[in-house]
DNA sequence: GCTGTTAATGGAAATCATTTTCAATAAGAA
DNA sequence: TTCTTATTGAAAATGATTTCCATTAACAGC
């Protein structure tokens, strides 16, 4: 019963084949975890939680696949400034979960938002044409964050 | 003749001083460095960079110095996720030099651009005030950044 | 289901940016 | 000039991430 979840096909199967990357079992519990947080975590962050049911698996395999998962857009790779990255994934099984960040600079809490993303969405589709354009630079991503103080912090 | 920039008083020794900070040659040298340039320069650029002309200046004093200019809000501090953090003026004698980046992901170029600046300061102050009274959250600054590909690169 | 090829794994060692330590030096108040 | 103490620089330490490499496991083809 347990770990049935790993039984049949996950619906990243298909991009994960498709890139040419065999299915393992650190893989699927990496993204299984993933899957079942919402959290900012760090590869050690990572590798402490998976570590607990799987201790077989080592750190050195979570930083590999979280490059990997990275690279087929499957996951997002922050900076927030703690000195490690941090990951989230990009895209769930029912699609796009964009959001943007804001960063407590006292706590490091992090704290998703959704709020004005169409109204940025707008200016962000404007800027990509205009500077596209003015600097002859293809865009292909942004990222927005804004930094403060939490509500525990201030 | 040379270094005669340094005789005098300069437009961040108030401010230096102001803040408990002795005015060493290491500070100027930096300090003026940074004043020549429009790179995004990292902390070994820095040390090159004054290391040419003032060989005994470490690469520790350069760090040590970096850190506390962003400290007192002289220099801002950028992670453009090539592993290392690059600093840059925040604030030159003439004033602030407000503006957003985009970033080559394949050759690393940074380049500065202040299009749509009036819009984005519109929207961003916006979001600052609904996200801080939705969220309860102080925010006391934002980063933006594009990624993609430069003229040379695509 | 077995087999062979080869990608994937994990522990140890290496890397690399940044920080810490500490004895020597220099800024600046008096 | 003198005295106090912040600042400096070399070397060592740190900590996240990568690289090495011998072993293991996926899975395509039988
Ligand atoms: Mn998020
Ligand atoms: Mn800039
Ligand atoms: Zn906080
Ligand atoms: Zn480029």
């Amino acid at each position: 019963m347990r770990h049935r979840h790993r039984s049949g096909h996950q619906w990243w199967d298909g991009r994960f084949r498709g890139c040419g990357y065999r299915i393992t079992v650190p893989r699927q519990v990496i993204l299984d975890a993933l899957s079942k947080t919402n959290e900012h975590l760090s590869a050690e962050d990572m590798y402490l939680k998976v570590h607990k049911i799987h201790p077989g698996i080592g750190l050195t395999t979570v930083y590999r696949t979280l490059e990997i998962l990275v690279g087929i857009g499957l996951l997002s790779k922050f900076d927030f400034g703690d000195g490690r990255a941090r990951y989230e994934l990009a895209e769930g099984p029912k699609g796009e979960r964009h959001h943007h960040h804001m960063v407590c600079t006292s706590c490091n809490r992090v704290i998703d938002y959704t709020d004005f993303i169409d109204e940025e969405k707008d200016l962000l589709n404007k800027a990509e044409k205009g500077l596209s354009k003015k600097h002859n630079f293809k865009i292909n991503g942004h990222s927005i964050q804004f930094y403060g103080l939490c509500s525990k912090c201030s």
